[in-house]
DNA sequence: TTGAAAGCGCTAACAG
DNA sequence: CTGTTAGCGCTTTCAA
């Protein structure tokens, strides 16, 4: 493998030379730029991305800690934050962790290895300390569909977007509206808690636990998956005579999966529950699922924007960010007529 | 931020050896272990990356081509790849590409800029330049979904799926079987056709250009979604009286796709057209479509497996690794008795 | 406008 | 067992 010194000899000048014409410099006269062009072409010569970082003091490189992206949120979120880091001609590093401390130790490693020059944090709480570090070694950092009150945040409405689903439910009628959750301990099953708590305040209903369930599996996710709402809405239908006529599911695969279980307990949704769900993924369109859509595409996007602004040295305080989530309604809570023949 | 000569200095020792605890080399005094261990951590000290990565001519780093991930697929196969490059202390660098021709330009980079030790190509050809390339510099590689002779190839058998797939379809009586495909640029795509075409004459069938439609939408992407499945069947369904029976769908996403046109046209899954898909993401259960199952995650894993063996100096040639599928019998196809009430 | 030289932080070979 | 030193390949002064 060539490299600068070898283009140098055969351009017939120093390596200093070399190095600006690949660093676009100014002040090359163009003869000699094109000696080294040429030289650079005949030896198939690229500049070794680590000797650069290293006499740079920059990597070129974003990272992107993401809990396990089974999730299609997390895969478009992903996609996209990938595409537009490539526009920027940077490499993008993944980290993805569990929800669990793991999280800690990437997060150490990042702010200690310079192995990346901002870093995107996803769908993930980071605690004061983490934050400070952060800021003291100057370490660009944004968080995305997450907050920190002192780091740049860009979040989805999460409390508001569960506050209108709910609502939505309420609106229509239907006297309990339960809620089915996430794992307690990603961000957004709390604030979407929280929204559906202070919709059933806001039109003077009660909190009850018996029609709130939150996702106990134990293991690394988060919760947001077939699974945990199949099983979160058989614990609601065992309530008998008692269960909800209505539930807001916080994300569209979990709301999926109760569907299912409704169905296998051969009722109709929306006829005998009427369900909402959070997301909007491809197939909430394809089962009829009514539900929050969020702007993923977009955040990603915004996040990288704010990240290379951070990088490149702008760094103004305090970028907050909320997009609005917007509820888009389809057939699953009865609010327009019921379709017959979805399925096989 | 400390570097080795702070250590070394606090350590009271010199950088080598300070090199060598973190390197966890033999030959070192318990007494002076203890002191470099003490100062690496009364600094914070972490190795620079960069410095390491040159100094070592080993970047700890695997990179992985994959097509812009909207599908399950990838997503899955990525999720898988990064929790196993992880767990050997590597980091992940994300390529993502269309199918065009930047691929090209990401091997070229990849290839020069040493900046990774090895990498991953999913679902993606390549060319025997390349290959050559590739093979002459020594920068390990493996493909993923995908094939070449002279690379470690790990794929799933696409051909002979798709002919089980369409050979099912066929064992149940259906006359005139179809077929709907992804962009013929795709490597999966092309291979399945083949097995579709290989099925149809195993059972002395003619094949017809009018029971085959592939994606033909000229964007970057692979063909492998909703839409096309849609626009495909609506196209099928547009043969009227001559329309086919049964279909077999290339990817699920595109046979839900499918399933939407065949219920916006007023008819049924299956009694009206039959419908097998390939991939068994996870709504596959939901909708009960038959499929083709791949062993996604074992893929993702085996890959990574198999890259750090070649990283780690492991030469020995030719390593071809084949994944069956299997046939998910569900619903779609009439097989089992048809679901009344799978969807609200 | 250009060349020479001094690092960037670390590893590894070489003495001792 | 441990210190010293010579690179790894590039960027960036500093002179010229």
């Amino acid at each position: 493998m060539a490299n600068i010194y070898d283009v140098a000899k055969r351009a017939g000048v120093g390596i200093g030379t070399v190095s600006r014409v690949l660093n676009k410099s100014s002040h090359i006269s163009d003869p000699t730029r094109q000696k080294v062009l040429a030289a650079i072409k005949a030896l198939h010569y690229q500049p070794h991305t680590a000797a650069q970082s290293l006499a740079r003091r920059r990597t070129n490189t974003l990272g992107c800690v993401i809990p396990f992206f089974t999730g299609n949120f997390f895969a478009q979120l992903l996609c996209a934050v990938q595409k537009k880091t490539s526009e920027f001609g940077n490499d993008l590093v993944l980290y993805s962790v569990d929800l669990a401390n793991k999280k800690e130790t990437f997060l150490r490693r990042v702010l200690s290895e310079k192995r990346v020059d901002g870093l995107l944090l996803v769908s993930l709480e980071i605690t004061d300390e983490y934050a400070k570090r952060f800021l003291r070694q100057k370490l660009p950092i944004v968080l995305v569909d997450s907050f920190h009150d002192q780091l740049d945040s860009i979040k989805v409405d999460n409390d508001e977007g569960a506050h209108t689903a709910t609502t939505h439910l309420i609106k229509l009628g239907y006297d309990k509206v339960a809620m089915i959750d996430g794992q307690l301990k990603s961000v957004p099953a709390r604030l979407r808690l929280e929204g559906y708590k202070r919709a059933l305040a806001d039109h003077g209903r009660a909190f009850e636990e018996r029609y709130f369930v939150a996702c106990d599996f134990t293991d690394e996710a988060d919760g947001f998956n077939r699974e945990a709402g199949y099983s979160g809405m058989l614990q609601l239908l065992d309530l008998g005579s008692q269960r909800p006529r209505a539930v807001f599911v916080s994300s569209d695969i979990q709301a999926i999966g109760a569907m299912e279980a409704i169905r296998d307990r051969g009722l109709k949704v929306p006829d005998d529950v009427a369900v909402v769900g959070f997301d909007d993924i491809e197939l909430a369109q394809y089962v009829g699922l009514t539900t929050m859509r969020q702007p993923i595409l977009e955040m990603g996007e915004l996040a990288v924007d704010r990240l290379m602004e951070l990088v490149r040295g702008k760094r103004e305080k305090d970028f907050k960010h909320r997009f609005a989530t917007e509820l888009i309604i389809r057939e699953s809570c009865g609010a327009k007529r019921r379709l017959d023949h979805r399925l096989v």
